[in-house]
DNA sequence: GACAATTGCGCAAACGTTTGCACAATTGTT
DNA sequence: AACAATTGTGCAAACGTTTGCGCAATTGTC
C-alpha cells in the first residue's frame, strides 16, 4: 500500500524527518503532472516553463520554479531521454583502468562531460577484442549519445566500428586508433617520442640502442618504433634486428625480452622501451647482471607512470599528456553531438609528447 | 526526410552494407512494433515472446525470435526502463581511480555487474565531500538501480545519505565507511592488517616503531592505528607520541613526515603506514639519510600497489583483497536490488587482510 | 455433454517527458 | 475599426516498452 501525498506550498517541509520512518512512507517523486495539478497548469506549460520558454510568461514561470524548488522536483531522465531520443550520456570503453595513463585520460574525460551535463559510462575491454565488441553493444543498447573509444591490444578488425557508424553514434578514438579512416581521433605524436627519447639516449653516447617493442599492428607501437629507427638512422647508426624484440610488453615480456638481447647482443649500451612496464622488467635483468645504469646500459621508456620515479635509478620516460587527452577527446565528441553526427568532417588531433629525463639516462653528468 | 523501411524475412540482409550511404539511408532500429506489424501480432504478443513468457505458444515464439534476429532487434532500454521503473545502471562512486585499489574493485565490479545485465557509471570524487555529493545526485537523477560509494577523505557529514535512503535506493558502502550505522557494507578487517603488519615487524626485531597515520575520522585510518596500537601494547611496547604522524598520506606528506618523526626520535627502528604512498615518501627520506633498509630501519604499509615490487628495496605491504571487495559489495547490492529495498536486513562483510612480506622488513634473514 | 481449467492472444493504459499545432487574448499597425 | 502579429496557454500524440485484464478457443474432467 502506497501513498502518494500532495504537499502544498507554504506548508513546512518535513522531507528532511521523513527518513525516521521509512517503512511507511515513500516519498513518490515529484513529475510535471504533480506540478501542473497543483499550479492549476498543463503539462506542457509547465515544461515549458521549466526550461525557460520564450512563450511562457515571467509569473507563471516563477510560480513553477518555486513549486518545483519547493517539490524538490528533479526531472526524470529516462522519459526525457526516451522522448528526445537523447539519453546525455557518453559511453568510454578503454583496455583498462590500472596504469596510470588511461585512469587519467578517464578523468580529463569525466570532467569535461559532467561539466556539459553528460554522464559517463566506463567499461573495460582488458585488452580483449570479444569483449571491446560486447562493450560497444552494451552501450549503444544503453542508447549512449556518443562513443569514446581505445582499442585493445587484440582488436584486429572493426566491424563493430561499421555498428556505431551505422546507426549514427558520434565515435572519436583516442591514443590507440585505426590509422587511414575518417573516424575522428586524437593521438600523441608517438613517432616523435620515439625519436626525441632515442635522439636523447644518441646523445647521450649510446650506440648500440635496442627496443622493446609493441604489437606492431598498433599504431602507437609502430610510430614509437619508427621514431626509433628514424632516429637511428638520422645520426648514421644501423638498425640492427639483433637489437630488436617484440611482446605484448608486460613486465614479465620485458625480463624475457631482455635476457634475450643480452644473450644476442652482450654489448648493448641502451634500451628504448614502448612503455614502462616492460622497461621495469629489463631494468630488473640488467640489475641482476651487474650491470650499472646509466653507465653501462641506458634506460628510456613511453608513458611516463606514476613508478618512474619510484624505482632506482628513476627512469626516463616520454610523458603523454593524458588528461588533455581526453578532454580534448571529449570536447571533439560534444562537438559531434551537438552539431548533428554528419556535419562535423571528421578530424585528428595529434598532441605533442614530453620527454622527462631522469638519471636512467643521464650518462653525460656522470662521466 | 527520413526513410523507414520495412525489410521482409527472407530478403537477403544488406545491412552490413549500408554504411556506404551514411548520408542517404539512416536505419530506423526496429522496434517491437515493427516486429508485430511484420508478424500480424500485437505489440503485446511480441513483447511476451522476447521475455519467453509461458502463456506465448512455441510456435510464436519461434517466429517472432527468428524476426527479431534477422532485423537485429535491440530492445531500447530507456523505454524498458521507464515503464519497469528500473535502470538497469548501477553507480559506483570512488575517491579516485588512479593507483591499483581503487582501479581493482572498478574491475571487480564491473565484471559481476555485466555478468548480471547491469551496466556501471563510475564518478569520480577526488577526495572532495561536495563532489561526491554532486557524483549521489548526478547518479539518483540517471535513476540508477543502486549505489556503491566509498566515501572520500574530506567527507564529514551524511545528508547525501540519507537521501539515497529516502529514495529507497539500495546503497552499499565499501572500505571507507560510515561506522555504527544501519547501511551495508564491505570493508577489510584494517584493525587486523596493522596488527599483523606491526606484529611482524615487532617479530624482526624492531622496538621503536613510527606510524604514519591518515585522517582518524576515516575507519580504514583509524582501525590501522587502532591495530598498531594494540600490537605494540600485546607486545609490552611503549605507545610513544613522539613516534606518530598524521597527515593526508600523499608521497609529499610521507616525506615530511619522515623528516619529523627522525628529528623527534633519531633512533626509531621501523615504520608502519597507512598507505603506501607515503611510505614510499619516508623510504626516500631514510636512504637520503644514509640509513640501511630493513637493518636500520625496517618498512611496512598498507594496499600492495604494484609498485611496491618496483622500489629498492621491495616494500612489505597488506594486501587489500581489491577485486575479492569490489565482488561482494556489487553482489551485496544486487540481492538488495531483487529483494527490494526493505526487505535485506543491513549487514557488514568484513574481508581478512593479507600480510605480504617483502624486502622491506626482513630483517632476521640478513644477520 | 456440461462445465471448469488452461492456453494463446489482443486491448489499452501506464511510465514522464517533449513538442507541433491550435486557439484565445492581448498588443501593435494602418 | 479592421486586421496582423504577438503572447500565453492547452490538447494530444509520440517515444518504446510492460502488464492487468478480458475474451475466445482449446483441452481436460466427471
Amino acid at each position: 500500500m502506497w501513498m502518494r501525498i500532495f504537499w502544498p506550498i507554504g506548508w513546512p517541509n518535513y522531507a528532511n524527518l521523513l527518513f525516521l520512518f521509512p517503512a511507511f512512507v515513500s516519498i513518490h517523486r515529484a513529475s510535471i503532472s504533480d506540478l501542473a495539478a497543483q499550479l492549476n497548469l498543463s503539462v506542457s506549460t509547465v515544461s515549458r516553463a521549466l526550461s525557460d520558454h520564450s512563450r511562457i510568461s515571467d509569473a507563471t514561470k516563477k510560480r513553477v520554479w518555486e513549486l518545483a524548488r519547493h517539490l524538490n522536483y528533479q526531472p526524470n531522465q529516462l522519459a526525457a531521454a526516451l522522448r528526445k531520443g537523447r539519453s546525455n550520456t557518453l559511453g568510454v570503453v578503454v583496455p583498462h583502468i590500472d596504469g596510470q595513463f588511461f585512469a587519467l585520460v578517464v578523468k580529463g574525460i569525466e570532467t569535461i562531460a559532467n561539466q556539459a551535463g553528460f554522464n559517463v559510462m566506463i567499461c573495460q575491454s582488458n585488452e580483449d577484442a570479444a569483449q571491446e565488441q560486447k562493450n560497444i553493444e552494451t552501450l549503444l543498447n544503453a542508447q549512449v549519445d556518443g562513443i569514446l573509444l581505445s582499442l585493445s591490444l587484440s582488436t584486429h578488425d572493426f566491424r563493430h566500428l561499421e555498428e556505431v557508424r551505422r546507426r549514427e553514434i558520434p565515435l572519436v578514438l583516442f591514443d590507440r586508433v585505426v590509422e587511414n579512416t575518417d573516424v575522428s581521433a586524437v593521438v600523441l605524436n608517438d613517432y616523435q617520442g620515439g625519436y626525441e627519447a632515442v635522439s636523447h639516449l644518441i646523445a647521450e653516447g649510446c650506440r648500440r640502442i635496442a627496443h622493446l617493442g609493441g604489437p606492431q599492428h598498433l599504431n602507437i607501437c609502430k610510430n614509437r618504433y619508427q621514431g626509433y629507427a628514424d632516429a637511428l638512422q638520422r645520426h648514421d647508426l644501423p638498425l640492427d634486428p639483433l637489437l630488436l624484440h617484440f611482446s605484448d610488453l608486460s613486465i614479465q615480456d620485458g625480463r624475457q625480452g631482455m635476457e634475450l638481447l643480452f644473450d644476442q647482443t652482450p654489448h648493448l649500451d641502451a634500451v628504448f622501451s614502448c612503455n614502462d612496464l616492460a622497461l621495469v622488467g629489463a631494468m630488473q635483468v640488467v640489475k641482476r647482471r651487474g650491470l650499472r645504469i646509466p653507465q653501462d646500459v641506458a634506460l628510456a621508456g613511453f608513458s611516463n607512470e606514476l613508478f618512474d620515479s619510484l624505482t632506482e635509478p628513476m627512469l626516463t620516460s616520454v610523458d603523454q599528456r593524458c588528461e588533455e587527452m581526453g578532454r580534448t577527446a571529449v570536447q571533439m565528441l560534444l562537438e559531434m553531438i551537438q552539431e548533428g553526427p554528419t556535419k562535423v568532417a571528421p578530424r585528428q588531433v595529434v598532441l605533442q609528447p614530453k620527454l622527462l629525463i631522469r638519471e636512467s639516462s643521464q650518462r653525460s653528468m656522470l662521466q
